[in-house]
DNA sequence: ATGAAAGCGCTAACAT
DNA sequence: ATGTTAGCGCTTTCAT
C-alpha cells in the first residue's frame, strides 16, 4: 500500500498537520522539523493523494475536453496548445474524442460531472436539445472553442467567421476570378457553416458577381468531402477559375481531385483554404488558407476558462474574437 | 452546492446505504424503495462523485497517456483508438503531450502517481535515468504503445521493426533497384532508429547489395528532417533510384524536397514511407507505406493494460507483436 | 432487506 | 509554531 500522510507523519515524529503544512509550502514551520518530514517523504518515496485532496478542497484541478476528432490537424493543434497551456497552470486534461455520437458525447458530460471537473472546453457546435440541456444545468464553467453553439449563454474563442470568409473571397476577386465556386460547411453550424456562407455571398454581392448556386456545395469539412464536391464543380459550365473551400482538408482534397483528373492547381484552377492547419505547407502546391491563430485559440481558450474557475460570478459575457489572416502561398493565382 | 448522497436520502426517507445499493445496482433493495430512491436522485439531479467514490475503492478508472505530439497523425491515431477503447470500457484518459519535454514527462508521471491512475500508457522510447528511475518505483501497470524502451522489464504492443523494414528493402529490390538511400530516425531508439536501420541493412546484404554510407541518413521522423536529408542523398554520384524513409512524414517531406527540385516521384526516384498514417492518401502521388496496424494498436495496448489492471500478478511477460504491411500506392515504381 | 458507523487520505479550523 | 479533530462524499463491514 503506498505511504499516505500519517505515515510521514509518524516517520518524522510529527503530526500530520505539520506534514501537510510543509506539503503545501506553508510558513509557521520550523527549519529542522521541515528537514525531517522532508526527509521522511523521501524515504518512504510518498506522493499526495490528488483524491483526498480534492475531496477536501473541492477542486480537482481536471480541465474536460470534448474534441470531435484528435485525428484532425486542426483541432489536435488547438488540444495541444490547450493542453500546454493546461499544464503550465498546473490544470490536467480529461479528454473525450466524439466522432460525431451524441450518446458517447452526453456520457462524457456526465463523467465530467462525476469527476467533479473544474471547467469544461468543447469544440464542436452541434448541441443537440438533451445535451443542451444538460450542459444548461451543468453549474460548471464551461467555454468553447474555434466554435460558437447558437445559445447566447455561453461563450466562445473564436475569429470572425463571416467577415474572415468575406476577406477569402475578396482576395480571390481581387485576382480577378468572377465565377468562385463555394464548398462550404454544415448549414447547421452557426459559425464555421452559416457564418462563412454568408461572407462569401456577402463579398460577392459587394463587388456585383452574381451568386450561382450551381457553384455551391456543402460538406463535412474533411478531406473526402473536398474531394466529392469539386467534381460537381469542375463540371459546372462555366467551370469556375476559382473555389474557396472552409477548411484545409476540403480544400486539399478538392486538389487532389483536380489534379486527378488532370487539371492543375492553380493554373486551371485557384483553390484557398480555410484553417491554417499543418497540411497547407505539406502539400504540392501549398495551400493558400485564411487562418485562423489556431496555436493562439488554444491558449486563449484556458486562460479564460481558468479565469471563469476562479471567478465563476463575474464570467465573461463577450465572446473572445481573434483575428484571422489571410496566408498566400502557390494555390491560387490571378485571373487573366 | 451540488447534493450528495446524504440529500438524497433524506428525500426519499431512506439510509444512504439504501441509496448506495441502488446507485450500484445492488439487490436486496425493494422495489418500492428503489423506486423511491431513483425520483430523489431524478429530482436533485444527483450525480455520485467519483472522488469520493475513488477514495474509498482505490480505483480511479483514469488511465494517464504520455503522447510525444498529439499533432502528429500517427500518434493522433493511435489515441484516438485508445479513447475509443477505454471509454468502451469505462476508463478515462488523462492525457499529456510532452515535446521532447523532459522534465514536463517526469512532472506528468508524477501527476499520473498523486492521481492514483490505475494504469500508464507510453508512446515513446527515450527514457532517460531520471524517468526511468521513476517508472521503475511507481508501482503502476505500465504498457508502451507503437514503441520499445530498451529495458526489459516493460512490455510492449508493437510490430517487428526489424522486419518490417527488411521487408519494405526487399520491396524495393524486389522492383530492380539497386542504389537504395535510406531517411532513418534517431539511433538511440531501439525500434524505430536502430531495427528498422538493420533491416535496411541487412535486406541489402542478402542481396548482394552493398551499403553505401553516403546514402543513408539520420533525422527525427519528422516531415522537415525528411525535406531536408532527402537533398543530401539528391547530391550523391550516382543518385538512389529509391528511398527509404522510416516514417510517412518524412516520406512526404522528401517527396516535396524532389518536386522542389524539379524532380518526380515516382519516375526519377521512388520512395517508400513508414506507419501507414492518414497522411499516405492526402498527398500525390500517394505513399507506398510499410504498415503498422495503428488502429488495432491503441485498441490493443488499452485492453493488454486493462488485463494488467486486473490481474497485476499475472502481469504479461512478452511483448505483443502485431503484424506489418505493405500498402502499394503510387511512390514507388520499377526500376528499369 | 435495511441501517449505523467506521474509514478512505487529506485539509482546515481551532486550540494550545 | 505545532497538534487535535472534524469533516470532504462515498462504500462497506457489521448489526439488526
Amino acid at each position: 500500500m503506498a505511504p499516505k500522510i500519517k505515515d510521514v507523519a509518524k516517520k518524522a515524529g510529527v503530526s500530520v498537520t505539520t506534514v501537510s503544512r510543509v506539503l503545501n509550502g506553508e510558513k509557521y514551520v520550523k527549519d529542522d522539523l521541515k528537514e525531517r518530514v522532508k526527509s521522511a517523504i523521501d524515504e518512504l518515496g510518498y506522493t499526495p493523494s490528488h483524491i483526498a485532496r480534492s475531496l477536501v478542497r473541492k477542486k480537482t484541478n481536471l480541465i474536460g475536453v470534448i474534441v470531435p476528432d484528435v485525428t484532425s490537424s486542426f483541432y489536435s493543434t488547438i488540444l495541444s496548445n490547450i493542453e500546454q497551456t493546461a499544464s503550465l497552470n498546473d490544470y490536467n486534461l480529461l479528454v473525450c474524442n466524439i466522432i460525431e455520437d451524441t450518446d458517447k458525447e452526453l456520457k462524457y458530460l456526465n463523467v465530467f460531472k462525476e469527476m467533479r471537473v473544474d471547467g469544461i472546453i468543447i469544440m464542436h457546435e452541434k448541441l443537440n436539445d438533451e445535451i443542451r440541456e444538460m450542459i444548461g444545468k451543468l453549474d460548471i464553467p464551461i467555454i468553447f472553442s474555434s466554435v460558437k453553439p447558437p445559445d447566447q449563454q455561453f461563450i466562445s474563442v473564436i475569429i470572425d467567421d463571416y467577415e474572415a470568409a468575406y476577406d477569402a473571397t475578396r482576395y480571390l476577386i481581387g485576382l480577378g476570378h468572377e465565377r468562385i465556386g463555394f464548398i462550404g460547411g454544415d448549414m447547421r453550424d452557426v459559425t464555421s457553416g452559416q457564418n462563412r456562407y454568408i461572407g462569401y455571398c456577402k463579398a460577392l454581392a459587394d463587388n456585383g458577381i452574381p451568386l450561382v448556386e450551381d457553384c455551391v456545395r456543402f460538406g463535412d469539412y474533411k478531406t473526402q468531402s473536398g474531394y466529392t464536391l469539386i467534381q460537381e464543380l469542375l463540371d459546372c459550365e462555366p467551370r469556375p477559375t476559382a473555389v474557396f473551400a472552409v477548411s484545409d482538408d476540403m480544400a486539399v482534397g478538392a486538389m487532389n481531385a483536380v489534379r486527378d483528373r488532370g487539371l492543375a492547381v492553380p493554373d486551371d484552377i485557384s483553390i484557398i483554404g480555410f484553417d491554417g492547419s499543418q497540411l497547407t505547407e505539406l502539400v504540392r502546391p501549398r495551400v493558400t488558407s485564411m487562418e485562423q491563430p489556431i496555436r493562439e485559440m488554444g491558449t486563449v481558450t484556458v486562460n479564460v476558462l481558468i479565469e471563469m474557475i476562479a471567478h465563476p460570478e463575474k464570467a465573461p459575457k463577450q465572446d473572445v474574437i481573434l483575428r484571422h489572416e489571410l496566408v498566400v502561398r502557390d494555390s491560387c493565382r490571378r485571373n487573366e
